[in-house]
DNA sequence: TTGTTTATATGACGATCGTCATATAAAACT
DNA sequence: AGTTTTATATGACGATCGTCATATAAACAA
């Protein structure tokens, strides 16, 4: 293999486990250490890479944006109008994502971390959150002066049903879950789903 | 004063500076020794009142959770029905709580930080969730049967609203929250407010 | 007033943090 | 083949972290 492209693999094995890490334990709870040997690397050559730990921080939040690292977004795929926005309630608000932070959306892990730091950090999250509303409103329907706000009611159900979710125990976590789908539904204008009578309280 | 009473007083100086740095800076980024030079005392002296940083942790969000700490909740006293559903909609996702973590609800500050911490934290944020939720569905009209379901969506999207808006810059930020506050009136079957033309885009 | 209890201050400990200078070893070039 | 470039490993630095043993000084009891 040439030495640029071990080089940018390198980078890429970094990126993909700072996005684990930060994700996973939050970015002040994560060492550069625990980050680059996640990588299978020492942590004496990350500084071959990135300037610092908070540059790292924004280029994984570039990472995390792209297409290719959204499994959320990427599997909306072919769909549009009502069944996009189903979708992506059903993917968003799910048991799994719940389940797996580190491999799930940025913002219900970062959300609220970042933007308390410096502002770079701030400003890579910002199009994170707007995007996602950018992102789902063309395919709500009703008045399409709305539409954007719309959207970014729903993003903020969607961001603050996961992170509650992650707080409760078990049992009440999967009961909040099916609440904030029912009223991310309402939101959208979209027909209620009807009541699982297994996971009812 | 007599020394049971310097040791009350200087216990509630160190939960109080624990709730504005935890909320303010986070959990992780703030060290033993900050909250203690905000309460005016050394370092040192702390492990003569808790055990240890995480059990200041969870005293601290028992702390929180007293009526007399809780302002968001405490100024909705002689309220009911939709008008207390509204009145907590407007504090909660207000350009005041956006720009006061540090004296505002504690689940967006740290509700996505604690549940990856030990257990304790986490059993001790989530009276904090559900609370909430159970404080606000009596005064949600419609069917009884479902008040709780439509309150903890209504709980998700104030959490939600707040976090993402805290991301987002000034201009965008402010559009967001009324987005979002209209958005929690249609969940909880409250008429839309009137657009304030000043402020569209 | 004298002796005892106790709340807080002082200072230090090991561990870990972010950062970097240097060493090493492999690849690239002539 | 010999030389230069370069990606990563090694090891160390100052700072800060959580924690604790000890000292001090004030409040209480006699």
């Amino acid at each position: 293999m040439t030495q640029t492209a071990r080089r940018a693999a390198s980078r890429e094995r970094i990126l993909s486990a700072a996005a684990t890490a930060f994700r996973g334990r939050g970015y002040a709870a994560t060492g550069v250490d625990a980050v680059m040997s996640a990588a299978g690397l020492t942590h004496g050559g990350f500084y071959a890479h990135f300037p610092s730990k908070s540059a790292l921080l924004e280029a994984t939040i570039d990472h995390l944006r792209e297409p290719a690292n959204m499994p959320l977004v990427q599997c909306l795929a072919g769909l549009a109008g009502p069944a996009l926005i189903a979708a992506a309630i059903e993917r968003y608000l799910s048991a799994w994502h719940r389940d797996h932070p580190h491999e799930g959306c940025a913002i219900p892990t970062l959300g609220a971390e970042l933007p308390r730091l410096a502002e770079g950090p701030t400003q890579a999250v910002a199009p994170c959150v707007s995007g996602l509303a950018r992102k789902l409103a063309p395919h709500l329907d009703g008045d399409p002066g709305t539409q954007e706000q719309r959207a970014q009611a729903l993003v903020a159900l969607l961001v603050g049903g996961v992170i509650s979710a992650r707080a409760l125990p078990a049992t009440e976590s999967d009961m909040w879950l099916a609440s904030c789908r029912q009223g991310a539904r309402r939101l959208a204008n979209l027909p209620p789903l009807p009541t699982d009578p297994t996971e009812r309280a």
